[in-house]
DNA sequence: AAAGACCCCTTGCAAATCTAGGTATCAACG
DNA sequence: CGTTGATACCTAGATTTGCAAGGGGTCTTT
């Protein structure tokens, strides 16, 4: 009975660019990866996984190659570009910051000024 | 110069009823407070803060009332209402959930099965 | 043969942030 | 006394993006 935890911006493509630092994945492995590694907190519709997989390979982030999944079926592999990489560090590094500065304020004690 | 930080989805909201929990502020003020707070990271736009306050508003979350500001001028100052408080509550439970679990996977260092 | 897991996709809605404008008041400065 | 800058409020419109709700097809298991 997971608490279902709606994603905010852009939290998709980040978690599919670290995802795929691992190696190259087909969609929807990357979805239950990412599903299995927040015990279900997250939960990647494929509304949302597909658009957010073209977005990243339209700016040239991922790219796709067809492949045979490990079930057997035709699947497309995704792999991260040199330009993902980056954006994968860069994002990183975002996110650390930003949730840094809502923790500041959700956990602060003092009064305002 | 600090790097800009968009907001995400809902993050706003938490960090007014947050600022509110110290006693009744009005926008700009909550605004500014966010800002020193965070030292910049996060800045509220006023595009951003307005509609929020009134969503807020519309949800019964906090009440206005008309006031003098400490600049001595006209001013619209919020409280949080009972329900606000209850929100408040939820919204920080639901954000160290979801922070947690992006977390788990930005710092994932194990391969996946 | 049927069911269910696997794997891909799109349309259209809804929500929310931000850009870019606008109005008005007050204090301070030249 | 006129102008500037900070204060304080607001909205319209563009843009983004997550998601619900559909669709198709394949492979395995029962």
């Amino acid at each position: 009975m997971a608490t279902e935890l709606p994603f905010k911006r852009g939290a998709i493509e980040l978690l599919i660019l670290k995802t795929l630092s691992w190696g190259p994945m087909h969609g929807y492995a990357i979805a239950k990866w990412i599903e299995d590694t927040t015990d279900d907190a997250l939960s990647v519709e494929e509304g949302s996984l597909y658009p957010a997989l073209h977005r990243l390979e339209n700016k040239g982030l991922i790219e796709p190659s067809w492949g045979v999944s490990e079930n057997n079926r035709q699947a497309k592999f995704y792999s991260l570009t040199a330009d993902g990489r980056r954006a994968l560090r860069a994002e990183t590094e975002s996110w650390a910051l930003y949730s840094a500065a809502i923790s500041k304020v959700v956990n602060a004690t003092k009064q305002p000024a």
